[in-house]
DNA sequence: GTAATATATTTAACATGTTAATGGAAAGAG
DNA sequence: CTCTTTCCATTAACATGTTAAATATATTAC
């Protein structure tokens, strides 16, 4: 059975993405799972690794995550020693959140499987697609919503 | 500040795809929350009016959920008198879900501005591009992942 | 017909999504 | 300077996502 699904569905975006999004994470969420990390984890450490020490408000924009979310992955990080937090210098409502030397091991040791995934979507999928298929994701990102939100 | 997000971000797939998904849902479920449903139960409540009375799995199947979270929904569903359920005939195993008459009522009493929503994304996004961009979801999740699930 | 296997659904446990409310700290208005 | 407002982060409460285990029933193999 390749594909169970309705034909009505399939034209039903919010699920077209939802499909998508699983096709993609799939594999993702599997690589992660063996070293005890899960997706949302994952890109919060990627963040901090890219762009250095950060507060939560930044992370949460970067990450795609909601604040309430990020309060308890941070803490979860921390207690696995992943990250370090530390408060702001000057505005005492802020913090500075920092990946640890655990936590760059944890991301250099499978960062080359996590492009090897993606190696694998670009081929399958075909270049020229997937990048069709991104432009077209980002154009539809910047819309205004009809309730201006 | 119309586009925060940082271009790296843009072409990650995984982001693309979330950041599309809220941008889609989020006028959908500010609709839903008047009526106090969720997207979920929404999506099991369509299936159910569409296709007549059916069994967890199929129901888990049309709206893309996995089952444990069915189960938790239907009970809620049920708690609301918005589906009804009922042992299956010949299996025991199964049972049968039917939407009520209440849960026919608050599909109709939405379905109206659920098609306006629509309406207003074929509209602002462009009628071509909304189907290019379904056309390449279902190829994109037709692939056949590399861990072969 | 019984034992082994497979299927349908539920429960459990933990993590995240989502909205609202809270508490503490900075910024602005007067 | 004080009052109000705004901002940052957390907590609360409830719903769902996710994987594994449990339960009950059906099916298959022998």
């Amino acid at each position: 059975m390749t594909n169970p699904h309705a034909p009505e569905t399939n034209r039903s975006l919010p699920i077209a993405l939802l499909r998508a999004r699983e096709k993609v994470m799939g594999p993702i969420r599997a690589m992660l799972a063996d070293v005890g990390v899960t997706e949302q984890q994952w890109r919060v450490l990627r963040v901090l690794d890219e762009r250095g020490p950060l507060d939560p408000t930044e992370i949460a924009d970067r990450s795609c995550l909601l604040l309430p979310s990020l309060t308890r992955i941070l803490q979860t990080l921390e207690g696995k020693a992943l990250v370090s937090r530390a408060a702001h210098p000057t505005d005492r409502r802020k913090q500075v959140v920092t990946i640890t030397e655990d936590g760059q091991t944890l991301i250099a040791d499978n960062l080359k499987e996590s492009q090897r995934l993606n190696a694998w979507l670009r081929d399958s999928f075909g270049s020229e697609k997937l990048d069709a298929l991104l432009d077209l994701l980002n154009e539809l990102d910047q819309l205004d919503r009809p309730d201006g939100r």
